[in-house]
DNA sequence: AATAATTGACTGACCAGTCAGTCAAATTAT
DNA sequence: ATAATTTGACTGACTGGTCAGTCAATTATT
């Protein structure tokens, strides 16, 4: 019985499929077709989500994969499939969630702007598509658990934070260039990116207890680095 | 059997010591043998050190209470006359570590002094005594483990990290009164203290690739937010 | 001798990773 | 079109090993 079903619907897939390719005359397109590629993908997002879920609840020490499995509605076995072992999850994971972003700041970095200007967009940047979302998360591990990685580490210094740090660099020496920050900052990007990594710990740390308005700190340390002519005395 | 050479062995190992010890005694007394409480205090200070190591270098979940026990030169068993369990021991470490630290920012924090000199005292006394020693390792493992250790996160917040910000809000509210700094910063006192964790953060993760100048980066941001030149207002 | 401190073998729970087997889908043959 | 065959994605029970915490036995102290 289970058997009949099986071919029925293996026969209608195929049908389906073939008269979909064949003849765009099909009244009813009606089906996305879940092809085995589409459906690796979907499988391969559905276990990294699951993983971010259990890997920034407990770390990546006591996350347990038969719970990562369970809640990518999957078996413990699959995950094998599509990643060698946990600690590769946990690095592709890392990579596909920050290295993204990455390239829109470097991009962003480029444009010719007032530095005001552009440190306001990059800032809003960061807070709606790195601290609003999960990749505050991942950004905490990595925070986390690095020190205990080297691999990891290296991988995101050389992927992630090296890049980021030059084009902040660069950015900053074209406004010093210009006189509109002290050439100082130069040597320490870090200093400007300072309260976006407060922000991340701090939320994971004490949120509860006292939030913090990332937007207005990140706006009040701008205007205290930069000094907008003169500071508005009452 | 081996039963018997068991008792034979600890039997000699046993006469072994205390022959050594009556022979020395016989001339010169030489050791004033160390009270049942010294000894107690000074093995537990010996867990706490060896567990600080395993901690920050396993984190919390790796680290083996066996490898704490055998670098304290006890037995595991020991450990639990001390402490009554893992979470117990990382807590009162935290505790034991930090807590002297906050008594001492919160009187430096009390003296009339402007505001440059007192946050460069500040500053220096935070890269000698915390950034240079071991505490910094402590504060490396409560961002780590705090976000998963509710109790702990509150204990901190509430013993440490609380009244630093209250101390530096105070201070900061009096410094914006003479005009020494600008008035959003008492709103945010983390920006202040900022550098100093990021730095901490940097040497557990990027320290071998790109080291950091702790100093010169605090002195920099505090350059940078007081601008001797202009401030305060006329 | 009596008491306290210390030991370390042991237990029970836990979990990453494996692999023999299942079954739906794809392919080929009729 | 239907049936037969092959593929490979997927499963989950199982293994081997780990480790926090316990406790009876041993050793040190008073």
């Amino acid at each position: 019985m289970s058997r009949r079903r099986q071919a029925n619907q293996a026969g209608s897939v195929a049908r389906r499929m073939r008269a979909l390719r064949g003849a765009a005359s099909g009244v009813k397109p009606a089906r996305p077709r879940p092809s085995r590629e589409q459906r690796s993908a979907a499988r391969r997002e559905a276990i990294l989500a699951a993983a971010l879920d259990e890997f920034s609840a407990r770390g990546f020490e006591a996350a347990r994969l038969d719970d990562v499995a369970r809640r990518a509605g999957i078996a413990k076995g699959t995950i094998y499939l599509y990643f060698r072992d946990k600690e590769s999850l946990f690095q592709d994971l890392v990579r596909d969630m920050l290295t993204p972003v990455v390239g829109t700041i470097e991009a962003m970095g480029e444009a010719d702007l007032p530095f005001r200007a552009l440190a306001d967009r990059i800032a809003d940047f960061f807070v709606r598509e790195v601290y609003e979302t999960r990749r505050r998360d991942v950004i905490r591990l990595m925070i986390a658990e690095g020190p205990r990685f080297p691999k990891l580490a290296e991988f995101y210094y050389r992927e992630v934070l090296s890049r980021i740090i030059a084009a902040m660099r660069a950015v900053l020496a074209r406004a010093a260039a210009r006189g509109e920050v002290p050439a100082a900052l130069v040597d320490f990007p870090q200093v400007v990116a300072a309260p976006g990594l407060i922000a991340i710990v701090w939320s994971g740390l004490f949120e509860r207890f006292e939030p913090l308005d990332v937007r207005a700190m990140m706006k009040t340390h701008l205007d205290l680095l930069l000094r907008p002519g003169e500071l508005p005395c009452p």
